[in-house]
DNA sequence: ATGACAATACGACAAGCGTCGTAGGCCAGG
DNA sequence: CCTGGCCTACGACGCTTGTCGTATTGTCAT
């Protein structure tokens, strides 16, 4: 549901610190690629608008903080692109995913093949 | 490149089909989701403006062809995505997206399982 | 030639997002 | 009391995408 690459980045700083005033977020999202300080209010606002973030008041500034947990919308967002990587040939799509985690990172290869394998023994065991 | 989703469906007809009309394309793509033919060819439209496909007069129609390969777009979207993910939490961003193939296709895991086998078979032989 | 048809070209409109700029409210130090 | 900082609220603009509708043009059979 955070639709832009953006609002994604400012989700994903408040999942990482729990809360944080506009200027936290700022600080850590916004300054580091030259955005402006009401750049990221407005699109915390526009989170805020779609209901994926929660503010309370506190002095001046408003206090931020993940309305939606991280799990779900990543697993939207995961499905949602697979599935339309899969639409047409599910298993070059396969190849080119192991690919790209191949080539942001090679280690995270060996995780991916344990969790994988957890995965099947879990659902051989039917849980 | 093919920044939204219907851009997206057109396209990969495309690689399926190698080559087609806009008619063609309709048929298979917009018919289905109820969408006008001249919205198809506006997407068409706009994929050949960005470069994406080709095009070729034949009598009255166009004959469309992608010039993108596709495992060159598919691979550039995946890593984008990745790297969305990835930011950051690797970690469970490998195992939220196991899960999302496990829910989409089950089957696909064990597929999943084999290319890494071999691309880490290959990684060792310095390949 | 001409009229019916098919296909394209073009223009329009609404959303969603990124990005700013400006206006207005509020609190603390002179 | 007044001024300087912060902070929020809001509105504006441009670009991309989805989605149509209408106008124009080219082809073919009669």
């Amino acid at each position: 549901m955070p639709g832009g690459d953006l609002e994604y980045a400012v989700i994903s700083m408040l999942w990482k610190l729990e809360s944080a005033t506009a200027r936290e977020i700022h600080a850590q999202v916004g300054e580091p690629a030259k955005l402006v300080y009401t750049t990221i209010t407005k699109v915390l606002d526009r989170l805020h608008a779609k209901g994926l973030v929660s503010r309370e008041r506190k002095g001046l500034a408003f206090v931020y903080r993940p309305r939606v947990e991280r799990v779900v919308v990543e697993a939207a967002q995961a499905r949602a692109f697979l599935a339309k990587l899969l639409g047409p040939a599910p298993h070059s799509a396969v190849a080119t995913l192991v690919d790209a985690v191949d080539s942001l990172d090679p280690e995270l290869l060996d995780e991916l093949a344990e969790v994988i394998a957890s995965r099947r023994r879990r659902s051989k065991d039917g849980t």
